[in-house]
DNA sequence: TGAGTTTATTGAACGCGTTTATTAAAATCA
DNA sequence: TGATTTTAATAAACGCGTTCAATAAACTCA
């Protein structure tokens, strides 16, 4: 059952099998899940992962590049929770009201979490290079937004939002979602006025400008 | 012209005078601002700034809390330079286009300084109370957008968008208009599609949604 | 078996932001 | 003057993320 190819006979050492890197890996995400639950994303060092996966913290840096990557493996799950909160309305609403519906979902799920949305999008580092993207390696991440498409073609069909490529679509209502929350969640200080109002007038105004 | 009071008459040795305690501020300032132009902000350690203003790291603690709020006295400037930017736009455009020409200048604004950006809006740290907000001592910031808000009253006399609250209005666009720059600058590896497009839609989108 | 080769593992180090205990300086008072 | 008091200034330390040189381990070949 190894993942080595039939007949290895290379001279040295051989590598870590894909279950013995698998395992590693899981032991280190698990300890890092426990600790960011319990601490916060920044007040969990890598050597607290480390000694709670019961390794070096140098140890670490051979399964990850660095802990930002050990954050995103546990993104994908918070990304899955709000496939899930998108799911749960888009069941519960009905036509004309669903995609406003959705949109609001959309921002409460990030309002009600701070921390998350400010781990997963406030990030000073910039990208190295395209093989450190959000999304390259994250399954479950925002481009699988099946049900705001469908939703958007959905009102397209009753001629609510017009006949423009829904992808498209898509992309500038999350335009407009992501600012409400980046503004709400990390300049509470501005003068927004109230939250709710803000929320429900710039998904009309969307709304109503997508028509 | 000391600013100590008239016959101070205390005991020990006399705090730094408010000029003094000026000169610092403004000579770590000073480096700080070299520092950034030459090496970015990430690349620049308090240490550093210290050497360029010539005294110990721990020198700049008694003037500033924290590393971020030497970069906060920076980003005035930033803010300053995007109000001139705004105004040359309000000069230059003329009566019916130009509220789309000053949101198109404030994306391009911060698409252009996206090392600016994400150093303003794309922090991790929590404001550890209301005293660490980004605009309480920051008198250059986004609350003085006031050509903004002039062009937004000046479109609803034409009849152009709804008579709604005025602050209201900017700040429904301002959440649009960051959505966009937060999306392009943070998830550059999401398929948006043409920036330009984009940008042009979204920003047509919510005006045509405020009519 | 032991020599040679390749990979795994990590102790020690680096520079970082920040804090603090200690020392130096500058004033008054007797 | 020196003792006392108050503040300034910083050397040293802490824990951090990360790197790397050195060592240990696991294999093949003669």
């Amino acid at each position: 059952m190894s993942t080595r190819r039939s007949q290895p006979s290379r001279r040295g050492r051989p590598a870590r099998s894909a279950e013995q890197a698998e395992a590693d890996r899981s032991r280190i995400i698990a300890s890092a899940r426990a600790l960011f639950a319990a601490e916060g994303y920044a007040g969990v060092s890598v050597r607290k992962i480390a000694a709670g996966a019961g390794c070096s913290p140098a140890a670490v840096y051979t399964v990850f590049p660095n802990k930002r990557r050990i954050l995103h493996s546990i993104w994908e799950q918070v990304f899955a929770a709000l496939m899930t909160a998108l799911e749960r309305t888009h069941a519960q609403a009905t036509a004309p009201d669903r995609l406003e519906a959705l949109c609001l979902t959309f921002i409460d799920f990030w309002l009600q979490r701070p921390d998350d949305y400010r781990a997963i999008f406030l990030i000073e580092d910039r990208p190295q290079g395209t093989q450190d993207g959000f999304f390259v390696d994250s399954s479950a991440a925002l481009p699988r937004m099946a049900i705001l498409r469908q939703s958007i073609e959905d009102a397209q069909r009753r001629g609510e939002i017009r006949a423009d490529d829904p992808d498209h679509i898509s992309n500038v209502l999350l335009c407009g979602l992501q600012g409400i929350a980046l503004n709400l969640i990390t300049i509470p200080e501005y003068p927004w006025g109230d939250p709710e109002r803000l929320k429900r007038d710039t998904i009309r105004t969307l709304l109503a400008g997508l028509r």
